[in-house]
DNA sequence: CTTTTTCCCTGGACGC
DNA sequence: TGCGTCCAGGGAAAAA
């Protein structure tokens, strides 16, 4: 599932082999995929735009034509790019001017392709999004404003993309872990210094997520297919039962917001 | 306003 | 082998 540390490996590949391409001809096979809107006027609109860069907010790829006009690309759950041919589950196909062809792969569906006019990039994120944790304005300041007065678990409000724009499931938990912090604790009680583990352990889950190029777990692969490997750094995520890597306490397992959420009840108190 | 629940999708794992 | 059930979960929308 496609998080900050995917979406951004995804983004850092498609870049350089799409800064100063044309996409020359669209084909939308899913009429899901750029729903209410017709498929049909979302690949004329696409047709013959030259790509400026590849950008990501969230877990929103930006693909920024000449003009302005942008791409916003959600991969949700399956979501993925490759260049192979006959996939069955290819719910787009981009032919570039050099011929090369760009296979958008989505199994569940769940993905949407939108363009936005220049004027609107920045207001359709900015509604949607809080802070991106990895610049400079995200610090602890910042990460308490976004938990006051919220009486929701502090995993939940991890997930709402205005609190921290780009975690998801794996990496709240991950955070949560490195924070010492039980993820149904109120996020408005968390005192001052938890708060500055937290910011620290956003971070740090993030960073780890990214130098292993994200989480490969079934769908997610970068473009050129190779795999991440930050599964295989997990501390709690889907470890149900195994020893906590601090204390050796078995790892649990609950339910946050619908999300299976794991966490280690001695280090992760309540 | 905030918070919770439901829904969308499909394939894979599991029990019988 | 086959069938039914559950699970994975991001975010929009509806419900509380």
């Amino acid at each position: 599932m496609p998080e900050l540390p995917e979406v951004e490996t995804v983004r850092s590949s498609l870049d350089p082999v799409l800064r100063g391409r044309t996409f020359a001809r669209v084909e939308i096979h899913d009429e899901r995929l750029t729903r209410p809107f017709a498929p049909e006027a979302v690949a004329r609109q696409l047709e013959g735009a030259r790509v400026e860069s590849v950008e990501r907010r969230g877990k929103y790829l930006l693909f920024r034509f000449d003009g302005g006009r942008t791409l916003l690309v959600h991969l949700r759950m399956t979501g993925s790019f490759h260049s192979r041919a006959n996939d069955p589950y290819a719910r787009a196909t981009v032919t570039l001017d050099d011929g090369t062809n760009l296979v958008y792969r989505d199994v569940r569906r769940f993905g949407t392709w939108l363009v936005v006019e220049p004027h609107e990039v920045a207001p359709y994120l900015e509604a949607r999004l809080g802070l991106e944790p990895l610049e400079r304005g995200f610090g602890p300041a910042a990460l308490t404003a976004r938990l006051a007065g919220r009486r929701a678990p502090v995993k939940a409000a991890l997930l709402d993309q205005r609190t921290v724009a780009g975690m998801g499931n794996i990496y709240a938990d991950e955070a949560l872990w490195r924070a010492r912090i039980h993820p149904l604790r109120p996020a408005r009680e968390l005192a001052a210094d938890e708060v500055r583990r937290l910011h620290r352990g956003v971070r740090r889950a993030l960073e780890v997520g990214l130098a292993r190029q994200g989480a490969t777990l079934r769908d997610y692969a970068q473009p050129d297919g190779r795999r991440g490997s930050m599964q295989l750094e997990f501390r709690v995520y889907g470890r149900e039962g195994e020893p906590c890597p601090r204390c050796g306490t078995p790892i649990e397992k609950t339910r946050t917001a619908g999300r299976g959420t794991w966490y280690c009840p001695t280090c992760q108190r309540l």
